[in-house]
DNA sequence: TCAAAAGTGTTGTTGATACACCCATGA
DNA sequence: TCATGGGTGTATCAACAACACTTTTGA
């Protein structure tokens, strides 16, 4: 065995685990994704979605295969929130586990995933008691969701890829957990530029309709070149 | 044995390391703290100070155990930054690393400790190759402490007890890597009012001398619970 | 014709920026 | 007395917050 190897074998080895947060917006609501576990400990007990790593694939390969699993999507935006390693954190064994925080559009997650796995959506504000430290997760993930909704353009991640100003104020009223002024709030949005307006109308939620709009990526590309960046 | 630790025991399991990415900041320039690593694979390279999580302690722990066997220091600020883990950042076998940045008073770091370990304070800007993904790391707490200095009062942890506010603005330009307002510096400083003026000058670094001040946890705290936090 | 949601500008206030001179002291 | 760094106030500008009415359309 080579001398280095060797070094590195004389410390002990670990568990690694990955927990996903899992939000949605849906009906004006801001959303969890849950299930219950599978297997013990805890098994029956709401959880966040996760999954242990593997010895042949990277951290985040390990979160999007996770992801994947269970909910058939990929190409979501996804981030690593923190990773929990406290001795007692799981009672069946020493774990470290890396929680991910994602954002999934929700009318693209189906329901034949959601009977397979047990999964609910969970209003965030009605969350039950969740396994282990999976509460101080998302509590953490909100916190970071928050700050990055108000400089980042996440929030259309959460949403279809054509919305209404409607849609994505409450999206954001939703994140913020206030209400926002509607004229100053759409000034601002559309004072970035980041934003195509479609012809087309959304008529289900109104008589009058609501013009959809569609975020464009290389305009907020440009925004960031100039330095500006996004900021609501 | 158990059926949950059964279960857990299919799952493949993985050195955790830790590495302490140490900003300090001495005569107007803001430094790393670095040393040559002195065992296989890449010994005698720069590296950040770093070691193997143990059985028997977090991963909060094990950072402050590194920070104070390697520095002698304790009750540092530190924070976690981000998770390591592709599959081939060490060629000398898995390990998934956990980064932290640190910012400690560099006065309070003893020079005894300096020969021990071989290490040196390198100026941010001059940063040399370090090993493995080390550099990215270092790259990515310079981003967050930039974020963290305008929105927390993290800068004092970089001074003395007592600092002069000429000080404590060389110290914000040098992380900010551009120069502020002197007027507009202290006016906005001293509005949140969480400073204590003190009678004594700190004559050292001009004939007027520059009164000393020094940071008021408390008043701080009465800020938080206002609402209105820090900002520089 | 009415109910319900979508859309639209202006004004006052507040915070940010730009800027130049006097002060205290030791050499 | 002079060189060096420390200390101080004001005016302008930009961003934010507050606020109310008209439009469209299907029932």
């Amino acid at each position: 065995m080579d001398p280095e190897i060797q070094y590195y074998a004389q410390h002990p080895r670990f568990h690694v685990a990955l927990d996903c947060i899992i939000f949605g917006f849906d009906r004006g609501e801001l959303k969890l994704l849950i299930h219950k576990r599978r297997f013990e400990p805890f098994m029956g007990h709401w959880s966040l979605f996760g999954g242990f790593l593997k010895a042949d694939e990277s951290l985040t390969d390990a979160a999007n295969r996770i992801l994947k699993e269970l909910t058939g999507l990929e190409h979501i935006y996804m981030e690593e929130l923190q990773t929990y390693g406290e001795i007692d954190r799981d009672p069946a064994g020493r774990v470290i586990s890396v929680a991910y925080y994602a954002l999934i559009p929700a009318h693209r997650y189906s329901a034949s995933y959601s009977q397979r796995y047990g999964a609910t959506w969970v209003n965030l504000h009605e969350l039950p008691g969740l396994i282990m430290d999976h509460n101080d997760m998302v509590e953490k993930g909100l916190r970071r969701l928050r700050r990055r909704a108000a400089s980042q353009p996440i929030g259309f991640e959460l949403l279809p890829r054509e919305f209404t100003l409607p849609q994505i104020q409450s999206l954001y009223e939703a994140i913020f957990g206030s209400s926002l002024d509607k004229r100053n709030f759409r000034k601002k949005l559309l004072s970035m530029d980041v934003l195509i307006k479609l012809e087309k109308k959304d008529m289900t939620q109104s008589r009058k309709g609501a013009y959809l709009y569609r975020f464009d990526r290389r305009k907020y590309q440009r925004l960031v070149e100039a330095g500006t960046g996004f900021a609501i």
